[in-house]
DNA sequence: CATGAATGAGGATTCATTCAT
DNA sequence: CATGAATGAATCCTCATTCAT
């Protein structure tokens, strides 16, 4: 049972250092801020991880890994390009409600981040992300469930950056659960704001 | 003309530094980076600006100012919502191709550095755009040429982070002027992705 | 017992500090230095105090609150005029003894920290202290006995300015004990110099 | 005719220079401070002194020269003990009142640049100096018109610091003239604050 | 596990000084 | 003579990190 003390005590120190990164980004965050949050001493930190950096690290590929299995899930059931869009952007919404800080950092730093070898898996997953989607609307396209007059590449930034951005103002226990505001922002992106006739 | 010649350095030197700002982000980007990129030493900065601080002020205050400039000549206009809207969107694309670097550092910096009484104006700017936006979007619904079944605020930030986040990716020169990515954005937020029948 | 280490470390790092303040001026002095002369590195004074300024901040605080803990108890004994200056000039050299680099810092610094807010205190201590003497002269003057025929502003710089520039040459531990130093001084200024017929 | 407009340009810039050192310190001035005070920029200054140092030793050279003219004078007419004396102070308060700011300066600083070879000439001078009052105080100590009760280098050092002292508070043009200030200076020194019965 | 004290590598900033114009 | 721009060394200070206790 010590381990699994070890490991909640640990979740609990990054979901600490994953708020204040998120709050004051990762580079203007002192490790001190960090161990005043968490009630400690900066120093102390240092018994339970390698480094700052190793911190962040944690904080972003437990988040992307949790990604990925709901991602996964649902590439592999075999759903239409429509449904598959809308299933994506269901479960990026429930992983802005539960890793919300996580998403932010992700947001602000992965650029930045990507060019170091030790976060090169922050790129892997950003392309096999990009392919995903690419590939939904792609074949929505050709199966005419998707309009064919824009451009794909354009239409999948738009989609990506309209769910994503969503994490810098989502606050979790708001009052729109995160399937709430999914449809909603299906509705706009699938028919627009303006009424069909 | 010397007051002249004083102003295009610092607009240059200022265009460089919102460069790497952007690049690197705020707090990660060292007064030497800067220098170097402007091909001076890191102390001859001073002589230009006051500190790293003024010059991200300047930069911000800058942008600020020109997208205002847009925002009210277009908003004085007495156009419909849907123009508007339209006119507001394009406007933000031309000041993401003006302005790119100072764009994408106002999303990654502005709501920290909204704390600091320095950058204060950034809430007030802040809160003016909601008001306009919301403002249009609500008019837009009494006169049914917007939709009526979606929440306003969710609208709003739909629309204007669908806008902005496209500094982060966007380059000016590229394959499409900004106008023509006005227009597709505009295509999708208005009509959606999906066809009309 | 803590506390108390804590507090003696500081207490050693001060009364080093104030001896290269006092050798080298404070301006001139760099942190640097201090902090070779405490054997450790510049970074680490940090750990101890906030700025070079709280050091010095500390020093003279430290100090008046001394020097003021005398003073008050000579004022509150109701002596007379002359037994007054006599016990004033006694305790200041008492004071030149046990923090003679506080001393000479004071002399050559409080004139333009006096500026500076954080400061203040210096001005009211110097206004204070010239209210004391000023007072003990006059009273004696009107009990005739120090002569009338003097300036008394100019008897109290006089006085003044005798005491305390011996820091800039008192070395504790010398011939002379600060209450024999005390006793010349007292003897020059209230005898003078030349032999009584 | 160039030389002598040179020269007094030159003077003028080392009375302004002079002033700023004295209020806040050789150390705490800065270059720039001079130039504004001089109504020139900062670089100007180099056309005409080779650096801020050689400006202080200029301003203290030309100062000890002055002071030297005034005392060699004194001490070659040949006077007695007493005499001397007088004349001494009364010729340190003329030169207080023609020089105030290099005094000043002189006081502050003198202590640690005399560590400088370039600035060896203050310790001659202070040699000279404590050797011409000593010699003075002994021969009066030895013909009985000063008190043999006390230590002659105590008395040297408070007749010292009791004159000099005054250039931190005295301004020319005051109440006071500088002979007048020397005359009751001189009459505490010799006669003491207490009445002579 | 945590603390307190220190390290040492930067990083922003200051400032005397230079020099072409 | 003076300016404006730049240099480069030095300074104060910050902060991730270490480690004996």
């Amino acid at each position: 049972m010590t381990g699994n003390a070890n490991a909640e005590r640990r979740a609990e120190l990054l979901a600490t250092a994953a708020q204040v990164f998120a709050d004051q980004g990762y580079n203007a965050t002192t490790v001190r801020r960090i161990a005043d949050a968490a009630g400690m001493l900066a120093g102390s930190l240092y018994y339970h991880f390698d480094s700052k950096e190793s911190m962040l690290d944690e904080i972003l590929s437990t988040f992307l890994d949790e990604l990925w299995a709901g991602y996964d899930t649902v590439l592999a059931a075999g759903l239409g390009p429509r449904e598959t869009i809308e299933a994506l952007v269901t479960e990026s919404f429930r992983q802005i409600d539960r890793h919300g800080p996580a998403v932010a950092i992700y947001q602000k730093e992965s650029k930045h981040l990507s060019a170091q070898p030790r976060f090169g898996y922050l790129v892997d997953s950003q392309v096999k992300f990009e392919n995903a989607w690419l590939r939904a609307l792609e074949r929505g396209v050709a199966e005419k469930v998707f309009r064919g007059d824009l451009d794909v590449r354009l239409v999948y930034r738009f989609v990506r950056d309209t769910v994503w951005v969503a994490a810098s103002w989502y606050r979790p226990g708001g009052t729109h659960s995160p399937e709430e505001i999914a449809r909603q922002y299906l509705s706009m992106v699938l028919e627009g704001i303006t009424p069909r006739t």
